[in-house]
Order: C-alpha cells, then structure tokens, then sequence
RNA sequence: UGCCCGGUAGCUCAGUGGCAGAGCAGGUGACUGUUAAUCACUUGGUCGCUGGUUCGAUCCCAGCCCGGGCAGCCA
C-alpha cells in the first residue's frame, strides 16, 4: 500500500471542474489517460470516470515523487495530492498542481488502451477495459442515468415497481425461444420408468423451467391489484438472431396499466420515451455532446426533433395502403394481413412521416393472443388492439397492446393459436374476477440507448454482451 | 438460420505466385505550458487454422474457425 500523507476526503474530477474557487488541498485518484512530459514537469491526464473529461494534473520535477511519473503510464491507477489552480493552459479552467504523486497500479505497454480511435469490434474484444475509454464511459453513464430515469418517471406517476420473476415454468409465453433452466446432468437426465422419455418431474422445480421472455402475464396480475406498475428486468430470448439490436440478455421495461386502453397505451409510451430523452438531454450533456461529434453527427438535432413533434400515429391498415401507394419495390410484398418487415417500417418512419410513428391494430392473426380483439371489423379484416413504435434508425423500441379483457373472447383467442387453457388458468381467472380494461408495453431498454446515444450495436450499450456463440466475460 | 464482406505487427490498414510494408502505439534521444503535443532514430510478423494446386502460396482453390453487415424472429 502507499503511505498517506494524510488524510483526505476524495474529490470526484467531476467535482473538481465545477469548483467555484481555488483549492488548497484537493485528492484525486483514477487513472493515467496520456502523460505528457517536458523538461521540467509532466502533464498527467487523470480520469476517474465521474465525467467525459479528465483533470490536468502537473507534477514538477522537483517534487520527491517525480520519480513515480515514469511509471505513470496510460492506463496506471494513480493518486494526487495537490492544489487545485486556475490553469495557464487553454482548453481547461482548472488543473492540479501535485504536491504528492502515487502510482497504485502500474499499466506497462501492453495495456491495449491507445491513445488514439480504436474500433468498437476491438473494444467489444476487451470488455474488461472498454468502460476506460471516451465512449463507453459515456455510454455506461448514461446508461446507469437512464434506468434512474425510469424508476423517476414511473414513480412519479404512481406506479408500482413489481420485480417478476426471472424463472418461469409456464413454457408458453410465446414470446420467443426461451432458455431452458435444469439441474439435469445433461448427459445423463433422469428417465421415465419406460426409460423412452426424460423425466422432468425429477427436475428441481417438479417440471421444465426456463428464463423469462416477459413480465407481462405476470405484471397483468398486479395491475389488477396496484392499478398502475412496471417491471425492469433482464430478459431472454434463445433465438438465434444475428443482428446489431437483438441480444440474448436484455433489459426490458414493461409497464402495465388498469383501467386503461389503446390510445392511454400510446400517450403513456410517447410521454415516457420524451421522458427519458429529456432527461438524458438535461443529466448528461456532456456525453450526448460526445456522441454527437464522434457517433452521430445528427443525434442532438435529432433528439430536439423528436422532443417537439408529436409521434405520428397510423393505424397497420392505413400503414399497408400508404406502402402499396408508395411506388416502391418491396423485397417482402406488402399484402394486409401480412406482417409489416423492416423495410416497411423504415419507409414509414424514415421516409415517409421521417418521425416516430406508432402504428396500431394489427391482424389478428398474426399477433398474440392476449391483445384485446377491436370491435366492429368487417369479416376477414379482424384486427387487435396491438401497437408498435418505431423510430428512425432502429425500427421496433416499443411493442405493446391493450390486453383482453372480456373471459370469452380471450378464449377465442387462445383458441386461435391452439393454446391450452389449463395452463393459463390463473391468466384466465384475472378475467373471472373483477376483469378490467387494461394496457401495456415493452420498451427495449439497450434500444432506447442506442437511439439517445446514436450508437448502432446493440453489444455497444450492454456491459457484456450475450449474443449467438459469445458469453465471454 | 440464410445471403454478403472481412481476418497481414499491440491497434488501423496497404500489398504481392518469388527476401513482409506504412501510420499510430512501444523503446531511445531532442524539444516544448503541453492538450490523441512535436521532431529524429528504432524494436516488433505462426500474413486466422487445416488441407490442396504449384519448383515455390500471405497471395490461387476447398473445408473449418472467428469478426462484421443485411434479412428473418423481436424489444
């Protein structure tokens, strides 16, 4: 350990650069981003990831523990006694003059972190140091400010946090692939007496469990106690998508709300999204501004834009004859009833409206079975109360419906996609037993972060990415 | 999972059927209130792996592995 001159509370470089006045003894401590050197003293960029910006450190050669700057590397853990001053240099208020100066943790010229750009498929490789860079200090401050931003604005309006739970055993959520959960040796489960079948009521829950896909069956039961909450969790999804906005492991957030229906839905999900912009605009302005000069040239005109204007909202039969009038080329024909694909829905909101658009009541048939079924369609053009928020760039960051809430026509629809009803009993008694209206969404919490950062993988705003073939780290 | 592109120094890339290249990083020195400092010199290679064609393969061919983009699935 390093000996201590004294003792003294830590000043956050953060801090530092907001001083109002100067400082006779400040502390800092993280780490080396460059060192530069001159004859008589040394510049040391110190960053300890409260901000964007690193602290100006100066360290002269007189000092007895100059000799300890040689082995400030970039990427060293160092800690700084010092003054804080007016700096003398353009391009900083304040710097620190050291009047001690430790390294804790020597970084030698393997420390793959250069001072130059580096690739994000590079970065992506060493995880572990990543998060010491520009950007992904940036992304990861904003990251943890968003999920504030979350639990703050569903708080605020009354909502209830309800944490799902992440293992279910009802395999028929329906939602996707789901990863199976067992205590099986897997080379050699326990059988059936007939010895043809494994036998899972040996397994530790009595049955076959897996990793959620959703909260929602289960936020629906406590939105018929607590009227209005949301769960933000991790989720998983076993497809074996190969994109830059699909992972494995993903944070969702998913409100569910009673006495609710489509159109409260939409203005809750448009409301929230403007919410957490706003928020990253006003908490985080320094790595928004980032972004926008070293990501996406565009983001902050972007982000006001969508500030302003209010999201178009087109039902799925007005979407269908806008694409059929558009005089496109479509690689996928454009048919009602046919689902729209990712060509369709950049050309309604990147061209067409260019805004984000909700698009609602969607076919019946090619939706889940709890969204509610509208009223009054004409034979063979039977639609639900399903909406989906696109937005430039990234396409799908909210899917979401008012649910059914009428016991008989939720059966009509379980029997449409051949679902067993004993499995959903305590899904069907929600309706059995003061049955309301009631809504709901998901909201990709990485796909919301690629679209306040600008960045475009979605392995580039998760911590550790879990994606087909790679869990490392 | 399908289609497409790529894998050469620590990083970013160029290159050729016949001795392996640059910039940056690293090292040494100089210079300097510097800002991814600058200047000079310099170390550094299983050319993804396996096999094939060839007198000779980093280069051509096949298979595999890895990375990326797009599509599908979705948030």
């Amino acid at each position: 350990m390093v000996d201590r001159p004294f003792a003294m509370q830590r000043t956050l470089v953060k801090d530092a650069h907001n001083a109002t006045a100067p400082s006779d003894a400040i502390l800092l401590q993280g780490w080396v981003r460059t060192r530069r050197d001159a004859k008589a003293f040394s510049f040391i960029e110190l960053n300890d990831g409260s901000c964007l910006k690193g602290m100006q450190v100066i360290v002269d050669a007189s000092l007895p523990d100059y000799a300890n700057v040689a082995r400030a590397n970039t990427g060293a853990s160092v800690e700084v006694h010092g003054k804080l001053v007016e700096s003398k240099g353009a391009g900083q208020k304040w710097e620190v003059v050291a009047t001690t100066f430790a390294v804790l943790g020597e970084a030698d010229a393997t420390y793959p972190l250069q001072k130059k750009g580096h690739t994000l498929e590079f970065l992506r490789e060493i995880a572990h140091l990543r998060p010491r860079s520009n950007l992904f200090g940036a992304v990861f401050r904003v990251r943890s400010r968003l999920a504030y931003a979350v639990h703050q604005f569903f708080q605020e309006r009354n909502f209830h946090y309800v944490h799902t739970p992440i293992i279910t055993a009802s395999d028929a959520e329906g939602a996707g692939d789901m990863f199976r959960v067992t205590t099986f040796d897997v080379a050699n489960p326990p059988r059936t007496e007939d010895g043809k079948h494994v036998d899972d009521a040996k397994d530790f829950f009595g049955k076959k469990a897996f990793l959620t896909v959703s909260g929602q069956l289960e936020g629906e039961i406590f939105a018929h106690a607590l009227s209005s909450i949301y769960t933000f969790g991790p989720t998983f999804r076993a497809e074996n998508s190969n994109t830059s906005r699909h992972a494995a492991e993903f944070w969702m957030i998913e409100p569910e709300v009673a006495f609710c229906d489509l159109h409260g839905n939409m203005d809750l999900a448009e409301e929230f999204v403007k919410y957490l912009i706003r928020d990253a605009k006003e908490h985080c302005a320094a790595d928004l501004e980032f972004f926008s000069k070293f990501v996406d040239k565009d983001l902050l005109a972007r982000l006001d834009f969508v500030l302003e204007k209010p999201f178009v909202r087109c039902s799925y039969t007005e979407a269908v004859e806008i694409l059929e009038k558009s005089g496109k080329t479509w690689e996928h024909p454009v048919a009602w009833g046919t689902n729209l694909q990712a060509e369709h829905e950049r050309y309604l909101t990147e061209e067409h409206f260019k805004c984000p658009t909700t698009v609602y009541n969607y076919p019946r048939a090619i939706k889940a079975f709890y969204m509610r079924a509208t009223d009054g369609c004409s034979p063979g053009r039977e639609t639900v109360a399903a909406m989906d928020l696109l937005v430039p760039g990234i396409g799908e960051i909210i899917g979401g419906s008012q649910r059914e809430e009428r016991l008989e026509k939720l059966r009509e629809g379980m029997a449409l996609h051949h679902l067993d009803e004993k499995a959903y009993w305590w899904y069907l008694d929600l309706r059995r037993y003061g049955s309301v209206p009631h809504a709901g969404f998901g909201l990709g919490f990485e796909r919301m972060l690629m679209f306040v950062t600008g960045v475009g993988n979605i392995r580039d705003v998760i911590p550790f990415a879990r994606t087909p073939g790679t869990a490392d780290f």
